[in-house]
DNA sequence: ATCGCTGCAAATACTTTGCAATGGG
DNA sequence: CCCATTGCAAAGTATTTGCAGCGAT
């Protein structure tokens, strides 16, 4: 574990406390494991990492902390679900159509989207998302 | 029915014909369904309209339509995925997070961003897509 | 000591598959 | 007539839920 890690989650403990949501072992691990991952991980890749939690569990946690904006979902893999931090600088995805991956990439934000999307739909915006589909470097060749 | 819906129809039959595919009865009321409802509907909201069409027989058929990019698949869904016509203008998608609902909105093409995301990820860039979040003006209300 | 959380097992939801019967070309 | 396709039922996969027991506060 590095230090910017440990900071992450030094930072969510209070914030889980301040709800009245318990501090458990496993919620610590989970949310560990998802920090130390750094891609994109499914409830199935924390699971294998954390063979010894229930899968419930991490599913119960995974809901829980999407609903406090801690994790983020990606619903582009092929039905099951991937999941991120939150608290991450902007960025945008590009998404490997063959075997799924989802690399993260730099783009001035498109802030300005949001403007013409209100303009047009009438929704109040609250956020974008964008994906780039095409083929990694390795799936090129074979 | 309208004539712009069924000219889509009449183009897509020799499609499938070239392909070696039947026309069944069931693949043009699939078809036709999907084109009268103009949204972005779910196996489930194409299975209401066409309930005595098994409901295997529509996702593989939905399946089949997409890999021949007939259709486009929208996996942003609470867990179920909605479809939309892939030969349709280039426009972008707003979801309310409220309802779920999907509205198509029109921005200038992002073409820019496949060029930025090809050179920093060494990807080679199909396509792309984007999604706003936001309140539709019903559920602002509520 | 309380009551929120975990883990199990069962339930649910969505999708795919095996296979006999059908019907489009 | 042949074989792709349909429809059913069963299986598969992903996720949620009920509840008894545990353990964080």
């Amino acid at each position: 574990m590095f230090i910017v890690e440990d900071e992450k989650i030094i930072e969510l403990i209070p914030f889980l406390k301040e709800r009245g949501l318990r501090i458990t072992p496993q919620r610590i691990l989970i949310l560990q494991t998802i920090i130390s991952i750094k891609g994109h991980p499914t409830v199935e890749d924390i699971h294998q990492k954390l063979p010894y939690i229930s899968l419930a569990t991490i599913y119960n946690n995974v809901k829980l902390f999407l609903s406090l904006h801690i994790l983020k979902e990606l619903p582009y893999g092929n039905g099951l679900s991937k999941y991120e931090l939150a608290n991450q600088p902007e960025h945008y995805h590009i998404l490997c159509e063959s075997c799924g991956e989802i690399i993260d990439f730099n783009y001035p934000n498109l802030k300005e989207i949001e403007h013409v999307a209100c303009k047009l739909t009438s929704f109040k915006i609250h956020t974008h998302q964008m994906e780039v589909y095409g083929l990694c470097p390795t799936c090129q060749i074979q």
